[in-house]
DNA sequence: ACAGCCCCATGCACATCCTGGTTGTTGAAG
DNA sequence: CTTCAACAACCAGGATGTGCATGGGGCTGT
């Protein structure tokens, strides 16, 4: 589940990254409304937190923007207690929803989620792919009724197979999903997870799950 | 969680309603302070959202009424931004708290929550985990029958854990809820005080119940 | 002044992540 | 069929991150 939090102000920023990190989520930061409005484009995140304040292009003008480009990620607008204002004219320009500073960071959370919930029909239920299925809410995975340990990178690189079945997926677009945004092409840190991965999802199992395509990736399918 | 909603304007009441559902409230919805009135003496509600401008009986007579009916229920009011005077005979009639229209509904579903918490924690109910007991008024605590001294710090931690068992806790969550932190990431404080509990609570028992939940947080919970 | 509590800073232990190198595999050209 | 180059799998060790334990300083109430 990524997440793209737009905010100029550092610790602001920081505080809100590492608590929804820890609540499940991959957060990603731009730090004023041009960057927010390429970084949206770029790349499909689950939802946009917005602050209004920002330096060179405000919240609202920067969803407007991204709305005219037709993104239709949600938007969940950060806006100053007394700008009720902006508000209604968040709403009209094509925010989701809002929530005025200084807030509460459970509130924060439940909001997101929320969202989220509303926005993506089939996120949050479980996945299944033949006898593996993943929790994306607990973050649990578990092979034929065992549970499996993963790490935070195994099991996100588990879910981007999961929510890809049956499609040979590139190490480009792995990378762009389960590694950072900017990405060095020139090593092997893919191999090594997906090879990670096998020994804890198909070593054990007769059945392997996880195929290379040479030249090209890797691909979630039953085999032959 | 029952809410009871008096608002006479349809399209407010259904954007409280369901914007209160998906809080994961029950909201029943009254239209007039007559109605209002039977509804909440008829059944039992964590709390009333009281609308002060109503169709044929204003909201503080409403509220008036039911205090003289014995009805406690916590009652939060809505009134208009510039009739301040109303707050005051509102809190005077017996309401516990007010939000000035327009408000932002995250406000009301903070208000709202903090509210139903401050009553239920009043109930004083004792709370058991396992083989812990808490006592919320004497702020004392026994585990297996034998009382265990905790500071103030020490017992609201254990008390956030108690009330939110069998879930991970964030440390952002926990700085919120035990501390006032908001912003300041830079300090293992929760970390020492979980280690605090451990040593009291954890230590002398066979049977561990806080664990940690690595890039998470903490969880109180049976061992495996 | 002292004790108790709260909080901070540090150092250690260990899990996780990543890099670089080595070995193994594949498929096409000779 | 053999050879070779490109690609993939695997391994080992170092860097980084995260949590745990502990000592001590500041503050407050006695």
């Amino acid at each position: 589940m990524h997440i793209l939090v737009v905010e100029d102000e550092k610790k602001v920023a920081s505080f809100i990254k590492r608590g929804l990190e820890e609540e499940g989520f991959t957060v990603d930061l731009a730090h004023d409304g041009e960057e927010g409005v390429n970084m949206a484009m770029d790349k499909p995140y689950d939802l946009i937190l917005m602050d209004v304040m920002l330096p060179k292009m405000d919240g609202l003008s920067a969803i407007k923007t991204l709305r005219q480009n037709n993104i239709q990620t949600p938007v969940l607008c950060l806006t100053a207690k007394d700008a009720v204002d902006d508000i209604v004219s968040g709403l009209d320009s094509g925010s989701d929803d809002y929530l005025t500073k200084p807030f509460a960071f459970a509130e924060l959370v439940s909001r997101t989620k929320a969202l989220i919930r509303r926005n993506s029909h089939d996120r949050g239920a479980e996945l299944v792919f033949a006898d593996i299925r993943l929790d994306p809410v607990s973050h649990k995975v578990w092979r034929a009724d065992q549970e499996i340990d993963l790490t935070t990178k195994e099991y996100s690189l588990l879910e981007y197979f999961m929510r890809n079945p049956n499609q040979a997926l590139s190490r480009t677009m792995i990378a762009e999903q389960v590694w950072d945004y900017t990405f060095d092409t020139f090593t092997n840190i893919i191999d090594v997870y997906v090879n990670y991965l096998r020994k804890k999802i198909d070593r054990n199992f007769d059945k392997k799950l996880i195929h290379t395509v040479r030249g090209v990736g890797y691909i979630l399918r039953e085999p032959e």
